[in-house]
DNA sequence: TTATTATTGAATATCAATATCAATATTAAA
DNA sequence: TTTAATATTGATATTGATATTCAATAATAA
């Protein structure tokens, strides 16, 4: 098996656990949403829009409200992220492991998102809440500007 | 002269400027709008409404759609930044000085938001933005938790 | 098997952001 | 200064994303 293939065996764990933990059902359409976001999207950022259409081609049933709570529950489960890089849509990518923590640049020209990750900001940025008595759940760092390729133009 | 009162006024050339270059007019809604922002909310992340229902207290014929392009017009000439903290609706903050660059601790539970700077933070994104060849315009980071206070509760 | 409860998909409501437009104000030109 | 050109205003309408409603249906518990 498959690195990514273990991956998504272990989110799928995860997902059951919430739904039973919330008494919530299991359905045919969350397990295509699960199959089709944990397949193909790791380390993208895909909105509902794009989730949907990509979905509808295979399973034309399944409607775009279905897809929006699936991929919010996904959120709430722990087992995707929500992220918003300006342009009014919410965007969401699976989420890897700890380890795989990572932030994004954007660029403004071509929307290109390449991830980075730093071990030094994230510590300073433990201090700095620390510091201030801040207990963080959460943190996001964004970098916008032109990738290597725009700014030649 | 107090410091908010000399930097209001270096602001108020700077978007004077930009109204000249950009052949713009500069009309009495911009200045009334211009002089509440710059007095009231330094420091501050104010939303359009928010600025809108304030203003309409002394200027009750300022409508709401002047003083969002007003806001939007700060933005462009550089001496406000937009922020968006996860809730849908942009804030609007007067931009100080390079030297006063920060970022924002949002506290998910009471909404206050405590402003910090790091500068090893910064120098860290500019090195990876290096790494990558990424030509760096704007960047952001959210800290999201829960502040000291409500963190007792 | 039946009762209970959650989900689905379509339609619609909500909400912030943005566009439209006629009237008006500001600036540039004569 | 007067006129012509152009931008702004405020009210309102539209858009686009998100969120909710609801009757029909599916999944789980009793």
């Amino acid at each position: 098996m498959t690195p990514v293939a273990i991956r998504k065996m272990e989110r799928k764990k995860t997902f059951n656990d919430y739904i039973a933990k919330k008494h919530l059902k299991s359905t045919k359409q969350r397990d295509i949403i699960f199959n089709e976001f944990f397949s193909k999207y790791m380390g993208k950022h895909i909105t509902v829009e794009e989730l949907y259409e990509d979905i509808k081609q295979e399973h034309p049933t399944i409607g775009f409200a279905t897809v929006y709570r699936t991929l919010k529950l996904f959120k709430e489960s722990g087992i995707a992220s929500e992220r918003n890089f300006g342009d009014g849509k919410a965007r969401y990518e699976p989420i890897r492991s700890e380890a795989e923590h990572h932030h994004h640049m954007i660029c403004t020209e071509c929307g290109q998102i390449v991830e980075f990750a730093n071990m030094q900001i994230e510590s300073c940025l433990l201090q700095v809440a620390k510091l201030n008595e801040f207990n963080v759940s959460n943190h996001k760092l964004e970098i916008y500007g032109l990738c290597s390729d725009c700014k030649k133009l």
